[in-house]
RNA sequence: GGGCAGUUAGCUCAGCGGUAGAGCGUCUCGUUUACACCGAGAGGGUCGGGGGUUCGAUCCCCUCACUGCCCACCA
């Protein structure tokens, strides 16, 4: 027997090893079966499981589910990525926290060797928080981004993207974090609005030049004044900067500056003498119009002084400390301290004009949270201009298909401007780049440090001496191998052949730049097929009032919380159900709460079933059920089928979720059992044993719909309502998904039980109306029914009887005095309320129910009365109408009838 | 500055040419033997504003307003 409720905490963790143990997880060996695959968006392996993995991750299973229950040879594929910069920035901490020397004391290998060993114990955290959601991964196929296999993977991409010409090692500004040391990539750069300052510095005129400066303008904006000057003017937000700059740039057609181009100025401080150059760059609206140009340090003054051949003077340290390049006092000097000082000094000195304040956007690390440097270095590119076009293609020709649909624009808008991709991180945590650097500037990238050597040995003709690049790769240089790195490529292995490409990818759009676009450009290149035929873009999880959860707000939601206080399927559910597409989940413990509910509900439906010995019956066939409530359920079964197929194949989960919700709650539980009732509780043993049958038969279906997205409570009832019946082939996650014909679905029993429905739930709205207690049983007279009704009566007495708590249900030729109509189709009910009737207050509702069938009435007369509706409009929806105001008229004259009578008693 | 979304009941959202919906919250009633993590019922919306297309617009087009996000931007 079952219990009271449903118990996760016990039941979860036996399941899923029960399921894990059963060797589900993994796809059916089946040749003949059709793929589905996925591949896990890799969690860090720092990571521990927070509610947008939670999301992310259970929209994976119940799709895996979904497709495994289908027949098809369903594989989710699951890892962890390395998480370069995030994994050495845990392990730096934990090393510090503990006392230990620090990364640069301890040396390359010890320190990578303490990552590995960091990452034996901790790693596994998040991959037993994914088993805790129920993920149904294959963990036999589980892959990391550093192991063996992907780091071959990854060496033989980078050796042959730079043979073909994609790879590349230049010498240009990069995003540089002074915290970490190391290039960054655009994309891990992030704009942050801080307060800030213009500086108007005046710089003085070299060689005695002034020039004429205007000061006052006419209507026209035509100067007037002028003043002589022996300086020009600049604003930098960089004070600092200044004692790299080595020149001044202006507009060709700024006329202000026009007779200075070509001269000099002396650099403040530092007493350069820099020249004054034309360059389109400069803007005469800004500023002076004048800019100084620190070619070194500023991605747009690195273009002007490429064009006007100006030097690049680095003044910064890899801490963005000041170098050596600066007079003596500022060396060493922080740049933030070193922006105060030359301030101060301006000012002193007398060149310093204005201080303009303002907010600005400023580049930040995404990791450390320190404003980024634009920084001269050797680093690797990948030429992603060139990789993007067949990303592009791809996905324009529909190759791959994003959902929803609009982010297709966000992926072209990225790739079509991308830039070069710095792949280069001066890390100890990733993959070693396999290039190494010979004599005479030379370079040799093999895949191994032997075949490097053989290279040189044979450029140089003899043995040389070479040593490998000491930098990493950045973390998402191999993550975007990922969907044929972890099938075993560059091995032609069988899973490769079998698996590539995926079928959905699911995944939070903070990424799609990142990780998808790179992963369709790799992809294309390697596999010469896109990874994924779709990409499932799922939402953010948000709290309830729409804020980003954050540690710092206090407003996280752990999902390992939240399953061990209301389980897992309840969490999932919530998940599922709310993954509308376009939108921030904005998620409330109270949801949570309301599904939790749910499936308490289905748990004692199945109570009640079992209660009733609705047990499953061998070769039961719901072909043949006789009663109206059975013909009934099974053709709502079937929609429910055919709906929940659909929602999940799109897939659109909310759909599915809503659907099943629906017919689960709102269909089988408050009517189905609730009609079942009288036949349960009757004597006629043919109908009993029938809707016994039917009744186990539904619960089946609805517990194998819902499995995909509520593994836990569905496989407990599938397993415990099996103690009575048949025994059970398989486990319900290896069970097959149903199938129903749509013929099932009988269009008699579903207008006789609509009718009795709506009869039912007319005759409850009457009685609350009027505060006829629960107690009281009033009696129901049906005036003016034909053979139909006639013949419903006679069946669904009983159900009439006990669902409207009636007294008896008779028929007459009048309705009696004192009595309330229900429309019942062509007849008139007439409730005997008489004790319970207020008249004035009854009046007050038939005029109100008829003013409203009055309203509907003219609505649609108006409709029909318009010839060019009659003319354009389509059939059915002109014969809907007409309906439509038949039914609103013949409900009209019942319940004007009813008032007039009551009008002559009172 | 460029782009993408969104604006529907108190809240969160679905619907996307043909009678405005759900969940939660609110109010009323209820110990009817599956379930109070429940049942029955009720109230609540000129579908952001303005144009247009159409027999018909919450839905399609244009436009405006507001909100959110992404990208770019340190004179």
């Amino acid at each position: 027997m079952l219990e009271k409720t449903f118990d996760p905490q016990s039941v979860e963790p036996r399941l899923y090893a029960a399921w894990e143990a059963s060797g589900a997880f993994k796809p059916a060996e089946d040749p003949n079966a059709e793929p589905f695959v996925i591949v896990i968006p890799p969690p860090n392996v720092t990571g521990s499981l927070h509610i947008g993995h939670a999301l992310n991750n259970t929209l994976q299973d119940v799709l895996t589910r979904f497709h495994r229950m289908r027949g098809k040879a369903a594989l989710w594929l699951p890892g962890t990525d390395h998480a370069g910069i995030a994994t050495q920035m845990v392990v730096e901490r934990q090393l510090a926290a503990a006392g230990n020397i620090g990364r640069r004391d301890m040396g390359r290998e010890a320190f990578v060797d303490k990552v590995w060993e960091w990452k034996a114990e901790s790693g596994g955290a998040i991959t037993n928080q994914l088993r805790r959601l129920g993920a149904s991964c294959d963990w036999s196929r589980e892959r990391f981004t550093l192991d063996e296999g992907l780091s071959a993977a990854v060496r033989k991409v980078f050796v042959q993207l730079y043979k073909q010409n994609l790879l590349y090692r230049d010498k240009r500004l990069v995003n540089w974090d002074p915290q970490f040391q190391t290039a960054i990539s655009d994309l891990e750069v992030e704009q942050k609005e801080v307060d800030g300052a213009y500086w108007h510095f005046a710089y003085p005129l070299a060689d005695g030049v002034t020039y004429q400066h205007p000061i006052a303008f006419d209507e026209d904006g035509k100067a007037t004044e002028f003043e002589t000057r022996d300086y020009i003017v600049v604003a930098t937000t960089r004070p600092e900067t200044m004692l790299g700059d080595t020149g001044v740039a202006v507009h060709p057609d700024d006329e202000r500056y026009k007779g200075l181009v070509g001269k000099f100025v002396t650099l403040p401080i530092v007493g350069r003498r820099i020249p004054i150059v034309a360059d389109d760059y400069a803007d005469p609206t800004k500023g002076s119009g004048a800019v100084k140009i620190t070619p070194a340090h500023d991605f747009n003054d690195f273009g002007v002084g490429k064009r006007a051949g100006l030097e690049a003077i680095n003044i910064l340290t890899v801490e963005a400390k000041l170098n050596d390049s600066v007079p003596a006092e500022y060396v060493g000097m922080d740049r933030f301290v070193a922006r105060k000082a030359i301030v101060a000094r301006a000012e002193e000195e007398g060149w310093l004009k204005e201080i303009e304040k303002t907010k600005h956007m400023v580049p930040h690390g995404d990791r450390s949270g320190v404003v980024i440097e634009p920084f001269l270095t050797d680093q690797w590119y990948v030429d992603a201009k060139t990789l993007a076009q067949p990303a592009l293609k791809a996905v324009e020709t529909g190759e791959t298909v994003f959902e929803p649909k609009h982010w297709e624009k966000t992926y072209f808008e990225w790739l079509r401007n991308i830039e070069p991709w710095c792949v280069s991180r001066q890390l100890w945590w990733g993959h070693r780049i396999p290039a190494w650097f010979g004599p005479e500037g030379s370079i040799f990238v093999e895949e191994s440090e032997e075949a490097a050597y053989a290279a040189a040995r044979a450029q140089f003709g003899a043995d040389v001496q070479l040593t490998q690049d000491e930098d990493v790769l950045d973390t998402w240089f191999s993550s975007a191998l990922w969907p044929f790195s972890t099938l075993g490529w560059p091995e032609k292995t069988s899973d490769l052949e079998r698996f590539y490409p995926t079928s959905t990818l699911v995944t939070g759009f903070d990424i799609i730049f990142f990780w998808v676009a790179r992963m369709m450009m790799m992809g294309i290149h390697f596999m010469g097929e896109a990874p994924f035929k779709q990409v499932f873009i799922n939402a953010l999880v948000r709290d309830e009032k729409g804020a980003k959860m954050s540690k710092s707000k206090g407003n996280v939601m752990d999902p390992l919380i939240l399953i061990d206080e209301l389980g897992c399927d309840a969490v999932r559910f919530t998940l599922t159900a709310m993954s509308g597409q376009a939108r921030d989940i904005k998620l409330s413990k109270q949801r949570i709460e309301g599904y939790r509910n749910f499936g308490t509900k289905l748990w004692n439906a199945s109570r009640f079933a079992q209660m009733n010995e609705c047990v499953r019956v061998e070769g039961f066939d719901p072909a043949t059920v006789e009663q109206p409530i059975n013909k009934w359920i099974r053709g709502e079964t079937v929609k429910t089928v055919a709906e929940a197929t659909k929602a999940l194949e799109a897939p659109s989960f909310d759909e599915a979720a809503g659907a099943l919700y629906r017919f689960v709650w709102n269909v089988f539980c408050d009517w189905y059992l609730e009609l079942a009732k009288p036949i349960l509780n009757g004597d006629d043993a043919a109908a009993k044993a029938e809707t016994r049958a039917t009744a186990a038969w539904a619960l089946d279906v609805i517990l194998k719909l819902l499995h995909p997205v509520m593994p836990f409570i569905t496989e407990e009832l599938w397993e415990k309502t099996a103690e009575f019946g048949p025994a059970r082939e398989t486990m319900l996650i290896s069970a097959k998904w149903p199938e129903l014909p749509a013929d099932w679905i009988d269009a008699e029993a579903e207008a006789e039980i609509g009718w009795l429905v709506e009869t039912v739930g007319e005759i409850r709205s009457i009685r609350a109306e009027m505060n006829v207690p629960p107690s009281a049983k009033p009696g129901l007279t049906i005036v003016g029914a034909g053979p139909e009704t006639k013949a419903r009566l006679a069946r669904h007495r009983d159900l009439l009887l006990t669902l409207a708590r009636l007294d008896a249900v008779r028929e007459a030729d009048a309705a009696p005095a004192g009595s309330a109509p229900v429309v019942m189709g062509e007849a008139t009910g007439a409730l005997g309320v008489a004790e319970f009737i207020d008249v004035a207050a009854e009046k007050a509702r038939l005029t109100k129910d008829i003013a409203g069938h009055a309203g509907e009435i003219e609505k649609v007369n108006k409709k029909l009365g318009n010839p060019d509706f009659l003319a354009r409009a389509k059939e059915e929806v002109v014969e809907e109408n007409r309906e439509r105001l038949a039914e609103a008229e013949a409900a009209k004259a019942k319940l004007e009838a009813a008032l007039s009578r009551l009008e002559s008693v009172g």
